[in-house]
DNA sequence: GCCGTTTTCGGCCCGACTGTTTTCAGTCG
């Protein structure tokens, strides 16, 4: 099940958007936007939090507890009914359309009555959206982008969606009399950035009892196909799940088949061909003697093909079998080899968590160093200023004192503006133990503008790590138009490493570029960019996406002893 | 609606960018 937080917080999200339709107190809304955050970023399940508890949660006061609570009692908030009955969920999901806000959304409905997506696409068909006003032409070619974008994303959910689904589903199959063995295949194993859908597979002698605690599962809304071998079904989450039963014997090959990719998998059967075998997900057979030759695990099968084990972010049919076949493929970097993260946030800024809650975070993970970086004054609304981060610095070296399992290292998260500068001169910059850099503005600069500008950024003696370096928000906004490899040149140059930002929509750098990136001689930095407690759990998503980049330990900065790094940022500083 | 080393009222997430405008509204980070 979803947690209770999640889905209080969906329904204080939906108030606060509901709100600012109707045109509510700004304030208002932004108190609900912020405690949608907090409890969705908060450890604790509400559920099992007593009522007089609710209000430790930050941003949660009197009135949004009792909220918490009237959804915890009813399953829903009744100030939320009562604007539902106002404003149609279709309008609300209007300005989930890129460029598209309440004002506007509520304009198309009162004005020409659109009410959904699907009608808004249809009235710009219509030309309806003519003589609108405040509708030009330059808008409503932007609309009818945005709901390109949304309509791409639609299609699949975002990683972690999937892993919380399929870690559920696992989790309960696991436990049904009869199963050996429970897992997830698919893309989700392959940890490709967003999932079409979820590949469960389990094996057991008897399928019956499996398919149908499947099928009992909460959140199954319909049961599209059901076999002894295959059930399929939708889910309130978005997502289809496809559940395979197969034999204890024949694990291995079915959990290859199933993990693909469908590229991959033609390789491997081409290989097995060439030496008079067959595989399928039942095992690899003698084409003569029709003689079962392996098909209990992974290794044995990929071993039968002349190959070692591959590690499933891999199998993309992107050179790994040549890797295989020539002993050549990387030491893969893993979640246990991080030492540290290099960014993250904390309530002094738009973070939901204390310096000293995220401190304990990642002890909780085992680091041994932690940035806190927290943002600068360039990113207006955060508010932030000299004066606090030198009073954030005094903290964390009265927390170091107390903290002898982690070093915490005091960094920033630095804007990196229209020309490639920063917030901070020299001075105030060397005072940092780590600076990441960053683009949140002016997306729209052309290529040679924005190359230009991260080239600079990386210039820059005091920028350490380059973050979420393209910007993209998947199904929301598209990277940035840089020339990559001159930008990684520079950074390859200066010693500048590449973040690999583990935020489900962020996942940024993505796996392409970064494997790019790694030719051209650039190190990397995978950080949670955590700003809930909650995230710092998003690790094995940009772990994913490194590997997926082909990335071994020596390539990830934050692998590195604190020494070796502390090197590594001052080497950079000295040559410049 | 929340919050407090400027406190229990009066602030709070400001300013750039875009597109539509003739001086500004809407969106976004």
């Amino acid at each position: 099940m979803a947690r209770a937080n999640d889905e209080a917080a969906a329904l204080l999200r939906e108030l606060a958007d509901l709100l600012s339709i109707t045109g509510g107190d700004a304030f208002k809304i932004r108190a609900y936007e912020k405690a949608a955050r907090s409890l969705q970023g908060h450890p604790d399940d509400v559920a099992d939090l007593p009522p007089s508890r609710l209000r430790e949660i930050p941003s949660v006061g009197e009135a949004i507890a009792k909220k918490v609570e009237d959804y915890l009692a009813t399953g829903t908030i009744r100030q939320v009914e009562e604007l539902r009955t106002r404003i149609p969920a279709g309008v609300r999901a209007l300005t989930e359309i890129p460029g598209l806000g309440p004002k506007k959304a509520l304009a198309l409905y009162d004005e020409i009555g659109v009410a959904s997506v699907d009608e808004l696409a249809d009235a710009i068909g219509r030309g309806r959206l003519r003589g609108l006003k405040g509708f030009g032409p330059k808008t409503e070619e932007n609309i009818r982008h945005g709901i390109e974008l949304l309509r791409q994303a639609g299609e699949r959910s975002l990683v972690d969606v999937a892993a919380d689904l399929a870690d559920e589903i696992v989790a309960v199959l696991a436990e049904v009399p009869g199963v050996e063995r429970c897992a997830f295949a698919g893309s989700l194993r392959r940890m490709r950035e967003t999932i079409g859908d979820v590949d469960v597979l389990a094996a057991t002698d008897d399928p019956r009892p499996v398919m149908e605690a499947f099928t009992a599962l909460p959140f199954v809304t319909e049961v599209i196909a059901g076999g002894d071998k295959k059930t399929s079904v939708r889910t309130s989450r978005g997502l289809q799940v496809d559940l395979r039963v197969v034999p204890p014997e024949a694990w291995g090959a079915a959990l290859q088949y199933f993990t693909g990719s469908q590229a991959h998998n033609v390789r491997t059967r081409e290989i097995a061909v060439r030496a008079g075998l067959r595989l399928s997900e039942y095992g690899i057979f003698d084409v003569e003697s029709g003689a079962l030759i392996a098909s209990e695990t992974e290794e044995e099968v990929y071993a039968r093909l002349g190959l070692p084990w591959i590690h499933p972010t891999l199998r993309e049919d992107a050179g790994e079998i040549q890797a295989a076949l020539a002993g050549e493929l990387p030491r893969l970097v893993t979640v246990d080899d991080l030492r540290g993260d290099l960014h993250s946030h904390t309530d002094l800024t738009d973070g939901t968590a204390t310096l000293e809650e995220m401190v304990r975070a990642a002890i909780g993970r085992g680091l041994e160093y932690y940035a806190v970086t927290d943002h600068a004054p360039n990113l207006v609304m955060q508010r932030m200023t000299s004066e606090k981060m030198l009073a954030q610095r005094e903290r964390i070296r009265a927390l170091n004192a107390r903290t002898p399992e982690l070093e915490i290292l005091h960094g920033t998260e630095l804007n990196i503006d229209g020309d490639g500068n920063v917030d901070w001169d020299a001075e105030f910059l060397a005072g940092f133990d780590v600076c990441v850099a960053s683009v949140h503005s002016q997306f729209r600069q052309d290529k040679d503008t924005m190359t230009r500008r991260f080239v600079r950024a990386c210039e820059n003696p005091y920028v350490h790590v380059i973050g979420h370096p393209t910007t993209r928000s998947l199904g929301r906004r598209g990277p940035v138009d840089a020339d990559w490899d001159e930008v990684f040149r520079a950074a390859a140059r200066t010693g500048t490493a590449m973040e690999i930002d583990c935020f489900p929509d962020r996942l940024d750098l993505p796996a392409d570029l970064v494997r790019r990136a790694k030719r051209l001689g650039v190190r990397f930095s995978v950080d949670t960019d955590a700003h809930s407690l909650r995230d710092h759990r998003n690790i094995r998503f940009g772990v994913g996406v490194a590997q997926r980049g082909w990335l071994t330990p020596d390539d990830v900065i934050n692998t590195w002893p604190l020494d070796r790094l502390r090197a590594f940022f001052a080497a950079k500083t000295e040559r410049a």
